[in-house]
DNA sequence: GAACTCTGGAAAGTTACGTCA
DNA sequence: ATTGACGTAACTTTCCAGAGT
């Protein structure tokens, strides 16, 4: 799986965007490989020894954020690191490291096979093409997944922004009707004329005049002290309004 | 050209198993 | 030692497109 931009401006990232062979792996073909080795085992559980004795793999790997670029400097070192630790890393049952690198850059590059190609994989790694065709199948499961989740993930913000644009839009409205029912503020404001409405958006704009005698009032009319409730994003262009897009909410 | 059958592949769902905390 | 969560391999079912008749 390599970085996505889709029409949603959506991107997956994983590793470092610097580091080539690493970065486009997936985590999950990455996280397994069938290091049995006692000797090698033990040298994991070195690495991944916390302070009560155990194992601590998943701690370890809460440190990585697939969808963090990290900096240059992490690239070099400490990614280039972690990444060679979680390639070495026994989880589940799987075909193997080298296999499942390879199968990765061939899912990379094309996420089906045609039979020619599947028999040519299976060859090479020396499997039955029905496991190069179940792993294939798999793993556009896994990257189907994940892209829902992400997916999940931006619809339920798209979702939080506009409730809370309703809810700004109701302060309004109760705002504007109370400034209507009060005769007094209602006989003294400024004739509607001060208030500009843009065509497109349709949105209320306070012009200048209006805004300097509500900002300055003077001293034969106090109760121009009238306040115009105008949203912060009123004179602001669709398309750069805080709930206009998802880039906008981070 | 339309209707039908066959076949292969993909997607979705499920199961079994290994590993870890 | 047990258990639940998680990841992966493999299987089953369903659907669909393309080829052949």
């Amino acid at each position: 799986m390599g970085d996505r931009d889709d029409g949603l401006g959506l991107s997956l990232r994983l590793g470092c965007a610097h580091y080539q062979p690493y970065s486009k792996l997936s985590l999950l073909s990455l996280a397994s490989h069938p290091m049995q080795n006692l000797q090698q085992k033990n040298t994991w559980n070195d690495m991944f020894q916390s302070s009560d004795g155990h194992l601590n793999t998943r701690s370890f790997l809460k440190g990585i954020d697939v969808n963090r670029a990290p900096t240059t400097a992490e690239c070099e070192e400490e990614a280039m690191m972690k990444m060679a630790v979680l390639l070495a890393m026994p989880q589940g049952r799987s075909l193997g490291f080298q296999r499942s690198l390879v199968l990765e850059e061939t899912f990379k590059e094309h996420s089906t096979l045609n039979p020619k190609q599947k028999l040519a994989l299976a060859k090479q790694l020396n499997l039955r093409p029905r496991q190069v065709e179940v792993w294939f199948q798999n793993r556009r499961a896994r990257t189907k997944l994940k892209q829902t989740e992400v997916d999940c993930e931006y619809l339920k913000r798209c979702c939080d922004n506009l409730t809370e644009e309703n809810r700004r839009l109701h302060k309004e409205v109760q705002e504007l009707r109370a400034l209507k029912l009060s005769p007094q503020l209602y006989t003294h404001m400024n004739p509607p004329t001060t208030l500009t409405m843009c065509p497109s958006c349709e949105r209320v704009a306070v012009s200048s005049l209006s805004t300097s005698a509500a900002a300055t009032p003077t001293s034969s009319s106090p109760n121009h002290q009238r306040h115009v409730p105008v949203s912060p994003w009123a004179a602001m262009p669709i398309s750069t309004r805080p709930f206009n897009g998802p880039e906008s909410t981070s």
